[in-house]
RNA sequence: GGGUGAUUAGCUCAGCGGUUAGAGCGCUCGCCUCACACGCGAGAGGUCCGAGGUUCGAAUCCUCGAUUACCCA
């Protein structure tokens, strides 16, 4: 049990510093994260997704945990048992990025160190600061069960990796091959289509002329990257195209280095661009490298590593490729073979970790074959194992999958999980299996070395719903807690990582790694732009949680928002937030406060056989809250739940039920209003705490020590049960007659307010109505005096009212108020207000009774619609007699 | 070039076949009312981007267009 404050001590305002940590203490020493196995229930199991182990925590994550944490935690109180599981990810490049910078303030590089010494620096950095992430999560509330926390290059996830991509190779479905990748020259590494990102830039499309070597003419190309001419072996044009078609077969001399090159037809030529001649570059574009493939073309590499220019470059050998742009266009024009430069916006390729412009090449990489795994992965989502929330992903994710192209998997770096492959030096075998080989299966030769690449960060996340759990072990975890329920994260990993466990989780798994994909979007700045730290637009979340406390940055996270749409965070929303967080509090503090006092709180959990109206409204209309609220919850509309839960407990519980309950109080009522408001706050307690569960643990537990306890306590609200709604607590008929003391007592204050009367000035008010309402506004007469200034007196009279010279009068549902307030009264200006509001009312009474003339609507509209229309009408026309009855004693 | 979203009150967004279209912030007016000024009360403010169509009925579904953001090539 925490420690907790007498309620009159209690500060006036919500000090979330002061309740965070000790409340975050109180759930650990409770173990309420980790969950009990119990194989007569079923799981809910929620696998976080790894933020890097270099990572700083920034409002993505804050989004990502504060969704997470809210369906675990109301799934945790629904019975279920839950495991969150928490972990990192090694994210190859950019830890490396990291450490070699490290490193470079030291004046050294990794080579210099070596391959065993660099990878220890790395681990000694991640032994020191790995954890970080980790205390941040804490500081956001994140229930996640830290003693299954996991890191990618643990010996379980490394297993899974290294036995995934054995039974790959073995199945055929893992290759090496020798084919034109993305190549980034800074990172040294081959990337992904997926790392590549490629923005719009303005280039120049330069026009080249290659003389023919018949010496009749030229044929003019155009390009936007004219240095890997160098690298030409052959001219294309569309085998259609009347203007070129008679060069086919021709040669051409390629200007500067003097080869001659031939001219072929290939239909993959558009005709459109530039002259409709292409120079075919197969070493260093892709499309190029198709072309080359069909008419069997030479592929000249013209590119070093590390972007500069090889010895096929002749004299711009050593001249990085970019930087060779400039002196290889003044050549080719010293040449004559310049025709002439545009300027011309085209999209440029760069690397999504250094932003180098990314160079395609040929190299030898490993691939995964991606047709078959991807034919399965399609299907989960399309025959509806697997649910994207929102469902229009469900296209984007089809339309990757159905253009899918394999996948290259092996990257350049000394940090991540090694390409479990070793090469005979004699025979050059390819050895893939579970133990490292001692010798070759085929030659016997001990000469062996192994593959010096390493695998693609992804491989290793694509395989987390079950790596994390212990495959390829047989756990006990694996098999109760997979597959896993829901996997949560940005619609932009979709490919990256969704589409990836998917088919992994069903190639190692043979089942779905989970039957729901909840994707939610990005958190832009207040201007709609996505944070970055490069422009500077980043809001820290540790930041703002001493500012506003974790609660309400959570709340503002998920509030009026909708699933996979982004949102924009601003100070207001995070101010919002926290003055709900406060206005639970103090509304706390006045029932806490007052339940002190009380003799007895007999009945306070069950609220059975209630007497009081008002006491019956409040308990009617908190368990509609919570079948909307548990509606919304198993549609994934957290947003609109969490609005449901918002507004009952301003706007009714704290704006009406208290005030009603103050009056009661005051004066002694019977029976009292305190089992309901104890019975009401405790419920909405549970109701919030998915969503502010700092505040609401700690109010729960000081509310705790002040009820009296039936039955059994689960004495922690986080593991309490989640409300359900009870049908038989609903009560329509005193939802209508509160909601009719309540448009009364507006009435009366809208009047006081337009007549500007004063606070202190009591007025006298007759109030016509039918016999049942004016039972029910004498029964809470004491309340609606109090709260409209009024004194009330009631007649059920057809036509009551007196002397309209000195009254303002206001129509409301069950009635007619007038409140005598004398010479404030200016007849004109009431008739004309009235006579507004009987416009108003006149025109919307036309467009029901339009709708219930119409034969049409009558029989085809469901007659409950029209029910409801009717009832509307007759509510219309009583108004409008009201109105006119006032009106025409006016004019009298 | 292909795809997707967004376009609703001054701002930020909910609502996605039947509402006299909602919220928060902002604005106007009045209040330190014994839980809360991180508050209370009363208001003003919207041809739901445009044009067609489907339907008894459209902010909500369809088509076309505009503006805008993102994703993929």
């Amino acid at each position: 049990m925490t420690q907790t404050q007498q309620p009159n001590e209690i500060p006036r305002a919500y000090e979330p510093g002061a309740v965070e940590g000790r409340i975050y203490d109180f759930w650990t020493e409770g173990g309420y994260f980790t969950p009990e196995i119990d194989r007569s229930k079923k799981p809910f199991t929620l696998i976080m997704p790894p933020p890097n182990v270099t990572g700083e925590l920034h409002m993505g994550h804050a989004l990502t945990i504060a969704l997470e944490d809210l369906m675990v935690r109301w799934h945790r109180m629904q019975g279920e048992p839950t495991l969150y599981l928490p972990g990192t990810d090694h994210a190859g490049i950019a830890t490396q990025v990291v450490v070699e910078r490290l490193l470079a303030s030291d004046g050294i590089t990794r080579h210099d160190l070596g391959r065993d010494k660099f990878v220890e620096r790395i681990w000694s950095w991640v032994d020191d600061y790995g954890d970080r992430i980790y205390t941040q999560l804490e500081r956001l509330g994140a229930s996640c069960d830290w003693s299954r926390r996991k890191f990618t290059l643990d010996g379980v996830p490394s297993l899974a990796v290294r036995t995934t991509f054995v039974n790959l190779y073995k199945k055929g479905l893992i290759y090496k091959g020798n084919r034109i990748t993305n190549w980034c020259p800074r990172c040294r590494t081959a990337l992904s289509d997926l790392e590549v990102k490629h923005r719009e830039e303005q280039g120049n499309l330069y026009y080249l002329n290659y003389p023919l070597a018949d010496g009749n003419g030229h044929a003019t190309i155009a390009t936007t990257r004219p240095e890997t001419m160098l690298g030409d072996t052959a001219v294309a044009v569309n085998p259609n195209d009347d203007r070129f078609k008679h060069l086919i077969g021709k040669s051409v001399k390629l200007p500067i280095v003097g080869r001659l090159i031939p001219i072929i037809g290939d239909e993959a030529v558009d005709m459109e661009f530039g002259t409709g001649a292409l120079k075919v570059t197969p070493g260093h574009d892709p499309a190029d490298f198709e072309i080359g493939q069909r008419h069997s073309l030479e592929t000249i590499n013209i590119l070093n590593n590390d972007g500069t220019i090889n010895e096929n470059g002749g004299t711009y050998e050593g001249q990085d490729r970019l930087e060779a742009r400039a002196p290889i266009v003044d050549h080719l024009d010293r040449e004559f073979a310049l025709e002439k430069i545009e300027p011309y916006s085209h999209s440029v390729g760069h690397c999504e970790r250094c932003d180098e412009v990314v160079e395609p090449l040929v190299s030898e990489q490993w691939y995964v074959r991606m047709e078959p795994l991807a034919k399965p992965a399609r299907a989960s989502v399309d025959e509806g194992r697997i649910k994207i929330v929102p469902e229009r992903f469900d296209k984007i994710y089809f339309n990757w999958l159905d253009n899918i192209r394999d996948w290259c998997i092996s990257r350049q770096l000394w940090w991540g999980h090694r390409i479990p492959v070793c090469y005979c030096d004699d025979c050059g075998e390819h050895i893939v299996e579970m133990e490292d080989p001692t010798e070759c299966p085929n030659c016997a030769s001990s000469s062996l070395h192994r593959d010096p690449d390493v695998l693609d960060t992804w491989f290793s996340s694509a395989l987390w719903t079950h790596s994390t759990l212990g495959w390829p072990e047989q756990t006990e975890d694996l098999d109760y807690f997979y597959p896993t329920a829901v996997m949560e994260t940005g619609h932009d990993i979709l490919f990256f990582w969704v589409a990836r466990m998917i088919f992994s989780g069903l190639f190692n798994m043979g089942e779905e790694p989970f039957h729901t994909v909840y994707l939610h979007g990005m958190v832009l700045d207040p201007d709609g732009v996505k944070m970055s730290k490069v422009k500077g637009n980043v809001l820290d979340p540790l930041e703002i949680i001493d500012l506003y406390g974790a609660d309400a940055v959570r709340f503002a996270l998920t509030t009026g928002t909708a699933p996979g749409n982004n949102m924009r965070m601003n100070e207001g929303k995070l101010e919002a937030s926290r003055n709900f967080a406060n206005k639970l509090w103090n509304a706390s503090r006045y029932v806490m406060t007052n339940l002190q006092k009380a003799d007895s709180l007999e009945g306070w959990e069950d609220v059975a056989d209630l007497q009081h109206r008002e006491d019956r409204w409040i308990v009617s209309r908190l368990n509609r809250v919570a079948e909307q609220v548990d509606q919304h919850m198993q549609e994934y509309q957290f947003g609109e739940a969490q609005t449901a839960i918002h507004d009952f407990l301003w706007n009714e519980y704290c704006d009406w039920y208290i005030e009603m309950s103050k009056i009661r109080i005051r004066a002694g009522e019977s029976p009292s209003p305190l089992p309901v408001l104890a019975h009401v706050l405790e419920r909405v307690l549970r109701l919030l705490h998915p969503f502010l569960p700092f505040v609401t643990e700690e109010i729960w537990q000081a509310l705790s020590n002040i009820l009296p306890q039936q039955g059994e306590n689960s004495g922690a609200l986080i593991v309490a049960e989640y409300p359900k709604p009870d049908a038989g607590k609903f009560d329509d008929a005193a939802e209508r007659e509160i909601e009719a003391v309540v448009e009364l007592t507006r009435a009366a204050r809208n009047l006081r307010a337009v007549f500007r009367i004063q606070n202190n000035e009591k007025i006298p008010a007759t109030v016509n109505t039918s016999e049942q309402f004016a039972k029910v506004f004498t029964d809470s007469t004491r309340f609606i005096e109090s709260e409209s200034g009024i004194t009330l007196t009631l007649s059920s009279s057809a036509n009551g009212a007196g002397n309209t010279g000195n009254e303002a009068s206001q129509v409301i549902t069950t009635g007619t108020l007038a409140m005598s307030i004398g010479d404030l009264v200016d007849i004109e200006k009431e008739k004309t207000r009235l006579t507004d509001e009987l416009n108003e009312l006149t025109g919307y009474r036309r467009k029901i009774a339009g709708r219930l003339s119409n034969d049409q609507f009558l029989s085809k509209a469901p007659q409950e619609v029209v029910d409801k229309d009717r009832e509307r009408l007759d509510d219309a026309d009583a108004r409008a007699d009201r109105l006119t009855d006032i009106l025409d004693r006016l004019s009298a």
